[in-house]
RNA sequence: GGGCCGGUAGCUCAGCCUGGUUAGAGCGCACGCCUGAUAAGCGUGAGGUCGGAAGUUCAAGUCUUCCUCGGCCCA
């Protein structure tokens, strides 16, 4: 054979910079430093002026700690949403927010005074205040950072903080709008009480543990009733809190359940009255004694019976009668069948007694221990303590022997095991406890006629929930849920700014009203704790007749206020209200979702949103929820330091959002995998389109077939990213485009053009109209990727067009819509099928070694059958030749190879040879 | 304990509402090709008792019930 030239100079082959080797760790913070410069997110509400509007609220984040997987994820989907209608060319803009008031942080500062000695109650409230705020400032600022770092495009040199003074002037404000209609009332009500943190908790403050209590059985001794022989005889109630027996006021009955006497075997002794259904495992407490019944009633003929408390002897509010009442809620699962009941310490005892007019008597202090003038165990007593300190509540604590000597403790033991709530932060036993509270009526008409249950229920209807079962969730917790508490006693929050009498009556006048927003719009909430009041109430009123209070508000009410001091206060003028969207994750149908909402309904009568969409949590890689203690965490911070921030933002946009859904290095490392095959499209289009020239340029209507089709499958794609993104289906957007980039482009349409791009003069109109369709390609790509890997799409541009503009002021590409309607769409469908029917009929000679590359085979096959002609096929296939023939088969061509194009034709004389288009191109 | 939701190839997901050919895709993996997208590109292939059990039906991944595992919220 003789010696050939090397014809690889000759050959027109991709050029770029663009490296296959991503290095995002290195390069993103590069590119974000360019952005931030150059005022990125300035210059899109610039270009976006005047546009239709697209307003996703952002729920604030609390302001403590490092952001975890799950902030990641929820910042960068808020991401998503805000570039990709920006890409559609609507103005996006995003205000972040955080929420800095309550309880977390304030224990945070008493931790601190822990460690330094420090006593909480002798610091002045002011400094302490100030303490919390500056603890929040600091954790926004580390936040905020780590948010940007995700690529989070945003207002970020003016957030919103619920501690701003503007802010809690706003929310003072709201607040007030709800004394001011009415639906504001003080109540008393037994609420989940932390007696060591000294605050009533919101119930996202308490947890559940199971733990070991005292269970007691206590005999009341029945004075009066209507059946005699019940006169004489014991009640038995059973109770694993026995501290609640010295502020026992009744005894609960079911009206249906059926009552046995029972009775030693002998007849001696003391008679009992208990569930028939529950009396054996009383028995069992009692120690297996021998008992029988002697008599049985049902539970609807205890009316009118009354006992007297064991301690009666006390006197006072001990010697009152203790009536039975009839109570639905009294079950024969646990117990006796008799509640023993003490309003101040259950919802239910609440309720019941209350139809009964037996009210709360607060024996209780607020650091659980019993008051002063209680007559049983009082603070100062020796034997006194904290109510729910396991020794005072054991067999042998003072209460158990207080009753044991009155001989009324038929059994006690501490071993009892069940599930009881605790703080989250102090992770101590919590209890009802009845206080004072501030109340929103959630049944009360309103004005509109509608109660707030009800506006807020017909707003849920007529909210687009994503995904759908958000709406039945939401419902059925505003169906469910009881009167708003907005009160807290604690000092880092927005005050109650009401002055009210002693029957728990509120002064109402928009004037005092108005001076009080405006005193805490200069002062923020210290404004109010450190008041001139009797300035504030004017001359109308007088300060002796008006108890100031000092609560603060919940905190969901600051956060569900937002829609008012960020959306409508014009601090952000390219904000309007109703958003758009919320978009949070599911815990937050308990929380912001419905704080928002209700807040709104009760000032607004309508809701903040239009759209909720709701994301799941994320867990590890086996489904388990992330927990330090299960060292199962996974953190952003490293993924972004090893990976990059595209890496963690094409993993949110590739799981189901909706569901919960999963994080760890297998999926991690398949992530990765798709974003190099993507890259690499990218450097494919960057390296053949390098000398691209606007002459090049032809119209499609000159365009061959293959690439008008190719055309096609992009108009289609075009439509199916646009629908992808007003359904926020960000998995269904991200699939469709890499798809059509490994598909459609990659196998298909770049293998097949390669050698026209390769080998073909740079004057041919074929190798113009594939490079114009590459470049209509390039820049549809390079736009549907941005909103998603924000930062390689800006690389991708910025190497193409050094000097332009960032591709994220890009708007949606120009893909024209009538490429849909393509005339042999269904022959090139064909196309693609046989076309993989062919590989497949070559696989066996090229798994026998009879040829090497596909260039090497004639195909035959009943083409004449088929609505198109060898030739394309050829070209389509890859293979030297396509031959009519009846039935498929593929043998090794007898042409040589050409030195230039590698293909085998009939017109290379020899291998090595050139063929006649090669040897016309490089002029030879 | 209650309400709601989920469990389809190694991974991420379609299919389930409106039961009906051998359950699909991409990636990964294995093998082969190419060595002019080269730590890339192309091809072929293996891989699933659709969480488990029962039921309805001529027919169930798809409908029903129970169980199990996991999640969110609540008690």
């Amino acid at each position: 054979m003789s010696e050939q030239p090397d014809y690889k100079d000759t050959v027109f082959l991709p050029k770029t910079d663009f490296p296959m080797k991503a290095g995002l760790a290195n390069k993103e913070p590069g590119i974000l430093a360019r952005w931030e410069e150059h005022d990125l997110y300035g210059k899109l509400r610039e270009a976006r002026k005047g546009r239709e509007k697209f307003i996703l609220h952002d729920g604030p984040p609390y302001a403590n700690g490092n952001i975890h997987i799950g902030h990641s994820l929820n910042k960068i989907l808020k991401d998503l949403v805000a570039r990709s209608q920006s890409l559609l060319g609507k103005d996006a803009p995003y205000i972040p927010g955080w929420d800095c008031h309550g309880l977390p942080i304030e224990w945070k500062i008493e931790e601190q005074y822990r460690k330094k000695k420090r006593n909480k109650d002798e610091v002045p409230a002011a400094e302490f205040r100030q303490e919390c705020r500056d603890y929040a400032a600091k954790w926004v600022d580390v936040q905020r950072e780590e948010f940007k770092r995700l690529g989070v495009m945003g207002e970020w040199d003016k957030p919103y903080l619920t501690m701003d003074f503007d802010a809690e002037a706003t929310i003072v404000a709201e607040f007030l709008k709800f004394a001011e209609s009415g639906q504001l009332y003080r109540g008393a009500k037994p609420v989940m009480w932390s007696p060591v943190e000294k605050t009533a908790l919101a119930e996202a403050e308490v947890e559940y543990a199971d733990v070991q209590s005292t269970q007691i059985d206590v005999a009341f001794e029945i004075t009066e009733s209507p059946i005699p022989e019940l006169v004489g005889a014991h009640a038995v109630i059973w109770t694993t809190t026995p501290w609640t027996i010295p502020v026992n006021q009744a005894i609960a009955y079911g009206e249906g359940i059926e009552y046995d006497l029972i009775q030693a075997l002998d007849g001696t002794g003391p008679v009992y009255l208990v569930a028939s259904e529950l009396w054996n495992e009383f028995r069992a407490r009692m120690g297996n004694i021998e008992l029988t019944t002697i008599n049985d009633v049902m539970g609807h003929m205890l009316a009118g019976t009354i006992a007297r408390h064991p301690m009666h002897k006390l006197g006072g509010f001990f010697a009152n009668p203790r009536p039975f009442i009839a109570a639905d809620h009294v079950t024969t699962e646990a117990g006796t069948g008799l509640v023993h009941m003490a309003p101040d310490h259950g919802e239910e005892d609440f309720f019941a007694c209350k139809e009964h007019g037996i009210d709360p008597v607060f024996a209780v202090d607020d650091d659980g221990v019993y008051r002063e003038d209680w007559l049983w165990l009082p603070r100062g007593d020796e034997r006194a303590g904290n109510v729910i300190n396991k020794r005072f509540n054991s067999s042998e604590g003072p209460i158990c022997s207080d009753l044991r000597e009155a001989g009324a403790l038929l059994s006690a033991s501490d071993d009892f095991q069940h599930s009881y709530p605790h703080s989250w932060r102090s992770k101590a036993k919590v209890i009802y406890r009845c206080t004072p509270q501030w109340f929103v009526r959630m049944d009360e008409a309103l004005e509109s006629g509608k109660t707030l249950r009800e506006t807020a229920l017909s707003e849920i209807d007529t909210t687009r929930f994503v995904p759908e079962r958000g709406r039945k969730r939401l419902r059925s917790m505003v169906e469910g849920r009881p009167d708003w508490v907005l009160s807290r006693q604690r000092a880092w929050g927005v005050p109650i700014t009401v002055y009210a009498d002693k029957d728990g009556n509120y002064l109402n006048d928009p004037e005092v009203n108005a001076r009080i927003i405006e005193a805490v719009r200069n002062g923020g909430a210290d404004a109010w704790f450190a008041a001139d009041h009797q300035a504030l109430l004017g001359n109308t009123y007088s300060l002796d007749d008006w108890e100031v209070v000092t609560d603060i508000l919940d905190v969901w009410f600051d956060s569900g206020s937002t829609h008012a001091f960020v959306l409508e206060s014009g601090k952000w003028p390219n904000l309007r209200s109703p958003a758009d969207l919320y978009l949070e994750g599911s815990d937050q149908h308990r929380g912001w979702f419905q704080s928002s909402l209700l807040e709104s309904c009760g000032t607004r009568g309508r809701a903040p949103y239009k759209d909720v969409l709701t994301h799941g949590m994320t867990l590890d890689a086996k489904g388990f929820k992330m927990s330090k203690s299960l060292g199962n965490t996974l953190d952003p911070q490293k993924i972004i330091d090893v990976n990059g921030a595209d890496i963690l933002r094409l993993w949110a946009s590739t799981v189901d959002f909706t569901e919960d859904h999963r994080i760890g290095p297998e999926i991690l490392k398949g992530v990765t995998d798709m974003y190099r095959k993507l890259r690499n499209s990218f450097r494919y289009m960057l390296g053949a389109l390098s000398d691209f020239d606007e002459s090049e340029r032809v119209a499609v209507a000159d365009m061959p077939e293959l690439e008008r089709y190719v055309l096609h499958l992009l108009a289609e794609l075009d439509a199916t990213l646009k629908e992808a993104v007003n359904d926020y289906a960000f998995p269904r957007y991200v699939r469709a485009l890499t798809d059509f980039a490994n598909e459609d482009l990659s196998a298909f349409f770049f293998d097949i053009r390669k050698d026209c791009l390769y080998c073909d003069a740079p004057d041919d109109p074929k190798r113009r109209a594939y490079r114009t369709v590459l470049d209509t390609l390039f820049h549809a790509l390079v736009r549907y990727a941005s909103p998603v890997l924000c930062f390689t799409a800006e690389e991708v541009w910025q190497t193409r067009y050094p000097d332009a503009g960032s591709i994220h002021l890009e708007e949606w590409p120009a893909v024209n819509p009538e490429w849909r309607i393509f005339e042999h769409r269904e022959k090139w469908n064909e196309i693609v099928s046989i076309r993989k029917h062919a590989t497949e009929q070559i696989e066996p000679l090229r798994r026998d070694k009879i040829i090497r590359s596909s260039l090497e085979a004639e195909l035959y096959m009943p083409i004449r059958d088929m609505p198109f002609d060898e030739e394309t096929f050829a070209e389509v296939a890859i293979v030297a030749a396509v031959h009519d023939a009846k039935t498929y088969s593929v043998k090794k061509t007898d042409h040589s190879k050409c030195g230039r194009c590698w293909r085998l034709l009939p017109d290379v004389e020899e291998d090595g040879a050139l063929c006649g288009r090669c040897a016309e191109v490089i002029g030879a």
